[in-house]
DNA sequence: ATGACGATTTACT
DNA sequence: GTAAATCGTCATA
């Protein structure tokens, strides 16, 4: 996917991603999915936004850097996830990646996800990647590919399956998940999901 | 140097 | 439905 699809406002992005494959390159094996769940994070004005305010740390940096780029940031001690930054460079805004349906190398992601869990219970398809954190699991996905420019087409990209954003009917918008903290911001209708895809986060 | 806190997931009641 | 797991990060001092 070209630059110019990532330097959109973080609302079109996230839309935009929606039926857009994920691709992770793994030990020269590919891993991937189409992304069925987004949410858009706007920024300095956005009180759930790791940018809030204006904030510039080392933990948020690619945040600011041009639409493209990936924002891999580590939260509750032990878990990953992964943002598609939008916008210009100086303009932190992201997309929150939050699920995608596996499409190739699901015994890979099998591993990746049963090896961090307690019980052995084998895990059905629609758990594999169906949360921010679990797809990052499944793909390997660490701090290690924070930053990384994902229109360069190695270790990690987007590849582009249609060339036009689903039609509105077949996307569904609601609250984003987990940002409770934001008051107002919690409830704006910035989370969407391919409607009716069993591959979303519960 | 310290303390509070997560853009979550899993296991258990 | 409730709670534990687990630690990097950042604001405060």
């Amino acid at each position: 996917m070209a630059r110019s699809f990532f330097e959109r406002d973080p609302v079109t992005v996230a839309r935009a991603l929606l039926g857009q494959r994920l691709v992770r390159v793994l030990d020269g094996q590919r891993l991937s999915g189409v992304i069925v769940e987004t949410e858009a994070y706007l920024g300095v004005e956005d009180k759930a936004a790791h940018t809030f305010g204006g904030r510039r740390t080392a933990r948020n940096a690619s945040m600011w850097l041009t639409g493209g780029h990936a924002y891999v940031y580590f939260t509750y001690g032990m878990h990953y996830c992964l943002n598609v930054v939008a916008g210009r460079e100086g303009e932190p805004v992201a997309v929150l990646v939050r699920a995608i349906e596996p499409v190739e190398g699901l015994n890979v992601m099998r591993s990746l996800r049963v090896a961090r869990r307690r019980t052995g219970a084998k895990l059905a398809d629609r758990e594999l990647a169906s949360g921010p954190a679990r797809l990052c699991q499944a793909m390997g996905i660490d701090r290690g590919l924070d930053g990384v420019d994902l229109t360069r087409g190695n270790g990690m990209f987007i590849e582009q399956v249609r060339k036009r954003t689903l039609p509105a009917g077949a996307i569904a918008v609601g609250p984003r998940i987990g940002v409770d903290y934001a008051g107002e911001w919690a409830k704006k209708p910035l989370r969407f999901w391919v409607r009716g895809n069993g591959h979303v986060s519960k």
